[in-house]
DNA sequence: AATGAATGAGACTTCATTCAT
DNA sequence: TATGAATGAAGTCTCATTCAT
């Protein structure tokens, strides 16, 4: 006679499932009323994809792409193990949209959004400020960040995306270069591109450096550091 | 770099699979005579490893760590599927042996090995020539270093051996440093250490951009910018 | 160089095989409708559950434990290999339920459930009935409690489950034991415990005799040798 | 560079090999000079044999004949991995020695060995001792036999080798109550061949279930009950 | 006589993916 | 919209087995 009660051995099927009360505010620009119903199906369906998205970075950002799995983003996100193949359909295109996903967050990071004057004012208060924004309370997208570039190595679909956030920071990084060279705050002969990839390699080792271990190093210092080595090695 | 023979014709062959005709010289010191009879045990199991281990790393520097499987490794190294687990046991265990074994490649690359001055002047040589050397016709071992840098992220074993190579080579770069200050050639408010990880960490994230991204990145140049960067940030 | 692109495994991949024919009525009481067209997920579940667990117990009758796979399992259930992995997740786990599922079926088999009078009448009656009941049209089940009875000595999940049923079928008996010598029907020097575990080691012991060799082993007539036997050793 | 030192990771590769000094004295009737030297081939030929035999009991009496492998069973016996393969060729081959080699170890069990008169005080001594004897210090022998009987049931190799012990068995009690008959101290209607059968397989059922649960069962207190049934059910 | 290198079959297990509900 | 049942490919790992030393 079979056993009425038995379920699965696989432990993660015993996870939560739905929870449509109020699943979980992962996404820290959660929606005001996250309740069910009273609501579209646009906007369900859109704070489902926001929810999966926001599960799928918490995960890379633990265990990197690979070891991520559809299952888990789903459960992870509150819902069901189907959810994502539901959405996204292969897994290739789950990790092309947590790849933006990521990326976006980080798009305007070194955009100038203070009333700093342009060229080696700005350049240096976006470099400041990049080192400061890395280190809130929740590392994970920051994290998140790294992985996915270290992972783009290998993961075409991730070269992709992070190749579009390196040319727009190393583009925004160039164009406060050529400005202070224009205003001639920086060095005639300095290469502003070959010049800004170098300053975002910098600021992402220093934050690389920051998230595995960030015990034994203190932001606040290596910005500082930073800042002044930058000066005097541009200073016209 | 893609393998050229994939497998023997007959696949029915009972007789041992390692082709007398040498198939790879995977190792730069390979043996005169690879054929099979007349070495002993020992011998034969030492090549067998160094091929093996050889086999993986241009695995990994395609691949990664992930997209490595046993299978392949044992028949790129022009064995059967199974010698791999048969030497290594769990495919962790074979992770552990790939990273040292190219960390074991990169352990001298920062050594001083000119006759240049110690100090500045050694630190900015070492600077250069570890860019330079990063795109040789080879390019595996390079990549396969970065891959493995990038993936100690999410996977404990690579970090630990990875973590061996960064504190040798952090090591180098201090020292450097530290006979600078000495020399009163750099500043004495930087700090040695703190000064090598970043150095460290900027010419890897760069290596990895350019990997990455070959097109937007030139070498030569980043090299003589960052060389000129230094030289100004850090000077006394 | 960049990977080539992963490719989904089986682009064609085949039709479901889940034969709508009803592959093989495993389950003596098997449902009217085996088609897989409407019904709902958990009906689904649940015969899926009791097919595999009735196609486990006939290999386990037939190979033991060890000599099941869960291909085997999946494949003579109806369904495709990869379903006892999915429900059970590791075999220590199939294996478990199998026991569970085999020990039910024999759970009740010492409980008196006839009109007799309790005490000796009983027992002698829910012993010869135990003898009966071992000689169906399919002796699979027999064979398999057999065989778990056996291997529990090496299987520690096998022997928990066994270890159950056991004593169920002891204390059945001891209780039937005790009654009798209340009622004056039993000597009352027999220790009724120790007296179960022989009765309950002898039946099975015949059963075991006549699974293995049916042809020349006649139930009826041990039944009766055996009631007649212990009537005499244990009346008052 | 390989590391030199490497070891497979499989952790068995490191037990003890060989110990030619004097491995040790498995069998407790070991030669009396077990030193290597100064003895004929097969004089050492005929050791290693039973090394490996006695090992290989041991093993089977921890985990069963399936969880019995050639190497360990090499090592255990203080040689190399290769050596069972050697001897006995075929896994298949070393599990008929080995039953034949427990059975051996009980050929005897139920010989008369003591003064009792034959017929019943034979019996029933002999029913008594058995029990007795699976108690030792040393579980092992007996263990390795019940688990050997136990799998006989799904490997035939098994089989016949446990037939022959049964055999022998059986005909050891069918004689002892023939005798009884004749001297008119058992009933003329017990037919000597079945009741051997059931009392072989009592015994043994009885002592399986006390190795799998020795909490519940206390063999001294089993051993009079069975032996006061057996009197009383055989008695003329 | 004895060792151990190497092979390859077959098991378990995980998971992306498809599809019915 | 969302769930979850079911499939099947691909990988890891264990070992019996063969064969050179």
């Amino acid at each position: 006679m079979p056993r009425a009660d038995r379920k699965p051995a696989n432990p993660k099927r015993a996870a939560p499932r739905r929870a449509a009360a109020a699943p979980r505010p992962d996404d820290p620009r959660a929606p005001a009323d996250p309740a069910t119903s009273g609501r579209t199906h646009a906007e369900r369906r859109d704070e489902a994809e926001r929810r999966l998205l926001a599960a799928a970075v918490r995960i890379v950002a633990d265990r990197g792409i690979e070891g991520m799995t559809l299952t888990e983003v789903g459960e992870a996100a509150g819902y069901s193990r189907g959810l994502p193949a539901h959405y996204f359909g292969r897994k290739h295109d789950l990790v092309a949209a947590v790849a933006s996903y990521i990326a976006d967050g980080f798009a305007t990071r070194l955009a100038r959004t203070s009333d700093r004057p342009p060229g080696m004012a700005s350049l240096l208060y976006s470099v400041a400020s990049y080192l400061d924004r890395a280190a809130p309370d929740d590392a994970a997208p920051t994290r998140a960040l790294m992985i996915a570039l270290a992972e783009a190595l290998t993961e075409p679909v991730l070269a992709e995306a992070m190749s579009g956030v390196t040319q727009r920071s190393v583009g925004r990084l160039r164009a406060m270069i050529r400005q202070g060279i224009e205003r001639g705050e920086i060095r005639r002969d300095v290469d502003p591109h070959a010049q800004a990839v170098i300053i975002l390699g910098t600021l992402r080792t220093t934050i690389a450096h920051w998230v595995i271990d960030p015990e034994h190093v203190d932001l606040a210092t290596l910005r500082d550091c930073y800042v002044s080595s930058l000066q005097r090695s541009l200073a016209a």
